[in-house]
DNA sequence: CGAAATATTGAATTACGTCAAATAGAGTGG
DNA sequence: CCACTCTATTTGACGTAATTCAATATTTCG
């Protein structure tokens, strides 16, 4: 038994700017169904022209890429309301792989109606765009951060992106929230090696700023942490949910 | 006085996907004038709301990004045809600041028609979505590139990419092609340090590979370099032109 | 329970960064 | 055209943040 969309729990969280009625109808529509996967099921291939793009509806995934020499960038973490398989849908071919690392349940679209939404709601279309620049944003900040910011820097810009994205989900509860990846899943996406990886986690743990084991992340001062991260510390903004 | 988009001399670029006649003639009502500015002048600035999007017609810029600390990271190069300010215009706020490094003759849109362009010719919102998932996709190379690939293996990649953007812009002659950039910006994009930067840029050289001096960029095999990039060597598909 | 991931720790190594100084251009003004 | 300044490039020496290697816990799971 698939959710409708009215109902969808999703909507009504922080994260995400709400829908009039109508284009929640539409949504409905065209939604083709739900998938349920465990985790590490691949989602999509690097290089595929899948038939299909997805929104996360609960659970958490990966976003990686593998060079032809075997070491692999994991380009982000998927979270409950990620829109899957944009580049598929319109370039034809995606340009990283997609992995459940939790169960995980998927809204299924068709790539063949994709164009259709842009034609008949136009909002929709925005919002998809919207989305693709929330996304462009997030990867010139990660750039940013491998390119510019040490491994503790690093470190503690990625533990508090998560945090918040964690909080405006409602994942958040006293301070920690369910993060269930692994060392090499984060060393991967900074671009540190496994053993400095775990190493920085320490230290970051020592100074009693957030610590994250068992699959759970504890956050003790954020603030410190973003300063040590050297970032802002602001909310992020409601985005479109697909 | 302002070229007419039909005119346009990009648009026959291998670069681009063609647009019709009908499509041309929107896209010279949503075109609100020329800019043009000189090296050195900033376009956009980060965290800026800006009430204007742009294409560039010709020269070249730079994407960039400054930490709290002062570090810097190059987030890509702007080459004629890229599309500049979606996320001002539809998140509100960039999260880079562009600036050109040559002269730069600039088409210029309103934020403010921009959702117009969305409701009235769907075709051309994909095309906006299109553009920011080449965007997306590009930016996840650049991720791997710069937490997975070797000082020498990122250069080669990005020299690589650069020489393919100009095969496509018919910017290159004789294996050569104008690249107006410091090596502090090319150190800058790849997060190296800039003697690093200098020195890798040397052994490409005494490995007759590429060079890159008086701001000319020489590739003398571009499957070799290819080779040292851990790369795959395939054409960029043709993308839309706003 | 055994096998296979995953996490942790110490020691050795290195790719890269930092420092410093020389050289080379590019632009400005007299 | 020549000083002058400023920016960009180049090179050598040295320091270090991070990698690699290796071994040992610890957890997960069939």
């Amino acid at each position: 038994m698939t959710m409708e969309c009215r109902y969808c729990p999703l909507r009504r969280k922080d994260a995400f700017s709400p829908l009039s009625q109508d284009e929640i109808a539409f949504m409905q529509k065209f939604k083709a169904g739900e998938l349920t996967v465990e985790p590490g099921t691949p989602i999509l291939m690097e290089g595929s022209n899948a038939p299909q793009l997805f929104t996360a509806l609960s659970g958490m995934g990966i976003r990686e890429k593998t060079l032809a020499n075997g070491e692999r960038q994991v380009i982000n973490f998927i979270f409950p309301g990620d829109f899957i398989g944009l580049q598929a849908g319109l370039l034809g071919e995606m340009g990283h792989s997609v992995e459940a690392r939790t169960h995980m349940r998927l809204c299924v679209f068709n790539r063949s109606d994709f164009w259709n939404l842009f034609k008949t709601h136009p909002s929709r279309g925005f919002d998809v765009t919207w989305l693709a620049a929330v996304e462009e944003h997030f990867l010139g900040e990660t750039l940013a951060t491998i390119g510019q910011r040490t491994a503790l820097q690093a470190m503690a810009w990625a533990l508090v992106k998560i945090f918040q994205r964690g909080e405006a989900l409602d994942l958040v509860t006293n301070n920690q929230m369910a993060l269930p990846y692994t060392q090499r899943d984060m060393a991967d996406s900074l671009g540190l090696s496994l053993v400095h990886t775990n190493k920085t986690l320490s230290k970051l743990k020592d100074r009693q700023l957030a610590s994250w084991s068992d699959k759970v992340l504890q956050i003790n001062d954020l603030s410190a942490l973003a300063e040590v991260a050297v970032m802002n510390l602001d909310k992020p903004q409601p985005r479109p949910l697909i």
